[in-house]
DNA sequence: CAGCTACTCTGAACACTGTTCACCGATGAT
DNA sequence: ATCATCGGTGAACAGTGTTCAGAGTAGCTG
């Protein structure tokens, strides 16, 4: 190790030794550390290890940076993920409400976030892992509910329909990265391949005692992720339309509101078929 | 340390050292180490500590064992809390598919696991974080198709309906698990009183900017956690019917199988995903 | 009963992790 | 030119999952 003194009084004059750094107006003018490049580091290594490799050490290597340089910027790890996962309500746009339309908004919105889950390796565990709100989604939730209420859906059913919507875009990204991970570890087997194995391995079931799966292997793995999601998103949209059918039936016949608080315990007014 | 030569020779004698552990056959007669066991002090450790802080040492402190001593019989820690994950199959009983009452079928089912994701802290953590497959579930999986099946649902939507129905749960008791853990972190709040709280903070949120969020916030928080639970299942189970009607609306007019993919209105089949 | 093997369990170690803290060097201000 | 400030450093601490040579015990064999 050089000293300072030495360096600063020699380099001058001569040449720099090829395994000293560079020193004054040749080495870059030391970009300062901010919480946007250390979340942007931490994606790059969340991308390039996954997210059980993703370390403080790893992200300050990244940064050619002390791990305890990240500290005056970041309180904690956990104050590093919750910012990465702010980043992902960042630039998605919002729906804003249309009677006529909602039904194609949500779908839209999922769609638009199943992408955004799977713009980055593991995001999906760091979203189902973080706190279960943050102000960075207040515009989200509020435009969702004004979709739900364009929809023509009661309060109390909107209040809970983001929950359904919500839960299975993210359980769905989360899944689908847990397979990548399994045979990302086993194999060098395509995304493809291993729906093929699955497919294979639930069809050699014994049918006598699994019938409906092995019945069933084709339908369940035949098909791309696209169109299960998309078969999943519909499920719900019309489980949506048929309350909302319901309370607009309600509407109709009486002005005043129903005291109906939409859980149905009957199995009477349910089968509401939407024109979809 | 004393050998063990010396102990052997003088305790036939002279009574035990008082600091000496005692012997023969006044000593319990060493239970040994077996799976369950493990699985049993984890259990009491996750509830005792929660997911954040069970870690291998915990247990076998639990257990009054060395650490290393586990890994004679759990190869590793993923494979203790796959086992861990395994018992929540063990005894949830199936439902055996009776198309009058598939509704109530999945409802109960539903409660049921939603419960049993309950019975344990942070369970809910360990399901969501564990290989999406296990050969424990294959009983409930053909169960919950035959349910789809005797509903009337066809073979592409049955597929596709345990995700949502499963993804909703996990990720339902999920939420709930957060919750909790983040009001016994900060303060001595009730369950009830975070739910009080978090009423009050939308409904205090600026109405021109978050119009649907202030106007809902009693929708969304005043009733009880099981109702949204209970409501969110019924969303679901209505879509699920939409499709059933469907398909026997279908099945009355034309003998034959239909093509219908149900995912309604296309124009996105793309986006394949890649693998990667 | 003695001797042996087989097996469980121990204690120490390794390579990590998140986090803290005393210092050091370069910057901007007096 | 001196001082103070502050961002970044390196070492340390307590904890993690996991491995391994070796104790100690159990049960089987001669």
């Amino acid at each position: 190790m050089f000293t300072p003194a030495y360096t600063e009084v020699m380099s001058d004059e001569l040449p720099a030794l090829p395994w000293d750094r560079p020193r004054g107006r040749t080495r870059p003018p030391r970009i300062p550390l901010t919480r946007d490049r250390i979340v942007e580091a931490a994606y790059v290594v969340l991308d390039r290890e996954g997210y059980d490799r993703l370390s403080m050490r790893m992200v300050a290597a990244e940064l050619g940076v002390a791990v305890s340089a990240l500290y005056a910027h970041v309180s904690s790890k956990d104050e590093l993920l919750e910012l990465m996962y702010s980043r992902f309500f960042a630039d998605m746009d919002l729906p804003d409400p249309d009677p006529e339309r909602w039904r194609e908004q949500l779908r839209d919105y999922a769609r638009a976030a199943l992408a955004k889950l799977r713009s980055h390796r593991d995001l999906a565990r760091i979203s189902m892992g973080s706190v279960p709100f943050k102000p960075e989604m207040l515009p989200h939730m509020d435009a969702l509910l004004g979709v739900f209420r364009a929809a023509g859906l009661p309060d109390r059913v909107a209040g809970a329909a983001g929950d359904v919507l919500s839960t299975f875009v993210d359980g769905f990204a989360l899944e689908e990265g847990m397979w990548q991970d399994r045979y990302r570890a086993t194999d060098e087997l395509t995304w493809q391949g291993m729906r093929e194995a699955l497919e294979r391995y639930f069809a050699e079931l014994p049918p006598e005692r699994f019938p409906h799966l092995t019945a069933l292997s084709r339908s369940m793995f035949g098909r791309s992720n696209d169109e299960r999601f998309d078969l999943g998103v519909e499920i719900i949209i019309r489980g949506l339309a048929s309350f909302a059918a319901e309370a607009a039936a309600a509407g109709e016949t009486a002005t005043g509101e129903t005291g109906n608080d939409g859980t149905g315990s009957d199995e009477a007014g349910a089968t509401e078929r939407p024109a979809g």
